[in-house]
DNA sequence: ATCACTTCTTGACCTACATCAATGCACAAT
DNA sequence: ATTGTGCATTGATGTAGGTCAAGAAGTGAT
């Protein structure tokens, strides 16, 4: 754990990094974003005086997010210890994780793309539910998501 | 804690229950979601075997979420005991509940909604970023931002 | 003072997805 | 067999917000 000093648009951490950190921010604001295939910035979120603020990603899995200064800012950076993590605390920690991706794509990827993540991460679920509920978590209507359905089906 | 069983369609959980519990899923199948204003149901999250499901929100908060079975399911209930959360926890769970709800405005309220939303949460923040950034957090472009600041000051 | 740079705004046009309404289809209950 | 009920599909049309391009206004560097 050390302290460190960013000035304005310094970036401390980008997209694809292992074993990143933890930021405390003491004074300044730094902010959290991702960039999609068209280029475009994501902002996943702020964190001024007293936030902490880090990708949720395991240490050996690349992150998604880059981080920087916003302003110039005091930081505090300290090391991931998985090890030292109760079970409780990591399943929580997952979960960000699951929810972190989900903002992520809900802002940056279309209809199509979010129901093939879908169906990959979860293909048990696909089997049990009717269609509509499907929609109803992706945030589209029934009829756009069998619409999608039959252009996905074309190719 | 203890142990129950719900039929398909059985509703576990309302929006606006206070002391709320979590469900273990030991078999079946149970949803969350929440219904915006319009009377559409928007789902946050499916949970099959071996799933926890709960509304993050502490025990004296309404919570926003209904939980109900989408297949006959066998289901432990235990009560949220915050006394007995490390203040470790207790941050990672609150993080967990704003991004619950910034996964639910994504779904069912409008870019006026989601600023209007974020102007009253993060009132500081405002001050401190330039408008662009804020749209990116909210996943809408800066013009979309700005012609709809328009039409707010309008009123 | 001027230039470069960034942000915000505005206009014209476009598109992904929503809404509304009708139809077909499967499965359960009688 | 028939009627009902919920789900998926399809078509026609609507709309929130995106894209692209052009100013306008502020800010810092030389």
């Amino acid at each position: 754990m050390k302290t460190i000093n960013a000035t304005k648009g310094q970036i401390l951490q980008r997209s694809g990094e292992l074993n990143t950190k933890v930021f405390t921010v003491e004074s300044g604001l730094l902010r959290s974003y991702s960039i999609d295939n068209k280029g475009k910035e994501h902002i996943y979120m702020f964190a001024p005086e007293n936030w902490i603020i880090a990708d949720n990603c395991e240490g050996d899995i690349p992150c998604d997010l880059y981080i920087d200064a916003i302003e110039d800012s005091t930081i505090t950076v300290t090391e991931k210890d998985f090890t030292k993590l109760t079970s409780d605390r990591k399943s929580l920690i997952k979960r960000i994780n699951v929810l972190q991706k989900r903002v992520i794509m809900l802002m940056s990827s279309s209809a199509v793309e979010r129901y093939q993540h879908f169906v990959e991460t979860y293909p048990d679920i696909i089997q049990r539910v009717p269609q509509r509920m499907i929609a109803s978590y992706l945030g589209i209507t029934p009829e756009a998501l069998s619409r999608l359905r039959k252009e996905i089906s074309k190719n």
